[in-house]
DNA sequence: TTGATTTGCTTAACATGTTAAATAAAATGA
DNA sequence: TCATTTTATTTAACATGTTAAGCAAATCAA
């Protein structure tokens, strides 16, 4: 998702008709977290094009790299990737060698997926530009303000889930 | 994206070797959002999914109620919709005619859209559930955390446009 | 033990995400 | 005015998102 948005600062809503009680989209909660992860992501989105590979591609080599071999299931749930998904990514990221697949021996239905050296060696060289990224935004938004917003999520994502 | 993740709570990264200084992805920002975001679309995707409509159509629907008539270009940018997305789903959303299109006669590089009867219908119907939801999550989560998480997401996304 | 159910993954079908290129209209400038 | 550039939208191609259905292996229950 790149959308290029602009800043959308001074735009007011004009209907007046506002008979149905929604609250305005610029407050509304799913839309706000959408247009923050786009305003996040679009600093790191050429970074990641200059390393020839996408957004999801990168958090499932991320998530391997974190957590170590991985069935599947556990991969998509981790790496915020459906299933469906998933199954035609590791077709790709299977040619371009990046992952590994095994089957396991205990339960042949489960799929053990894990990184190899290329993708250690991409994470090694994605790492410090994404640290850089990553700390150019706090120190411009505030380290104090960024925790406070980490855990705000964490905690809205812990309180939804229940 | 419906995930219907886990909470995940209790996971924790196996890897010794994190000689790569990436954070974890629990604290990684643009994860997070992607995260909260899922935990709070998979309240309303089931009610949306009831009225036959999807995430990206009900934002652009809502963005033309609160807004009036748009051109293609606004529109996309306040419903975060990317062009060649907006122009497909365009052509569903005039074949069931919650939307109408005209161009723009001072200018035929423009098209102008704005919703019909039946989209405002629409709204009519499906406010009352999602403001429901939208109290629901808020009086679990509580409302000073929720204005707290709303200023945080508009500071950051602004903060982010500079 | 075996028929039924559940689990893990894949396939299918259609929608949106994403980038690049194409097209047409408008604005610009010599 | 007319060639050039810019702007608004669409098309194309491929990737992921989403839901439903399918399939094989494991688990359960009688």
């Amino acid at each position: 998702m790149n959308l290029h948005i602009d800043p959308l600062i001074d735009s007011q809503p004009q209907e007046s008709e506002d008979s149905n009680n929604l609250r305005q989209t610029r407050r509304s909660l799913p839309i706000a977290l959408l247009r923050a992860r786009e305003s996040v992501m679009a600093k790191f989105r050429p970074m990641l094009a200059r390393h020839n590979i996408n957004e999801q591609q990168w958090r499932v080599i991320r998530i391997l790299g974190e957590f170590g071999e991985l069935d599947a299931t556990q991969l998509a749930e981790r790496a915020l990737v459906l299933g469906p998904s998933l199954t035609r990514m590791l077709k790709t990221l299977e040619k371009s060698k990046h992952i590994a697949k095994r089957s396991d021996k205990k339960d042949a239905r489960r799929t053990l997926l894990s990184i190899t050296a290329k993708a250690k060696a991409l994470i090694k060289e994605v790492s410090p530009e994404s640290i850089q990224i990553y700390q150019d935004i706090e120190s411009r938004f505030g380290a104090d303000e960024m925790e406070k917003l980490l855990d705000l999520l964490e905690a809205i994502t812990k309180d939804n889930a229940l």
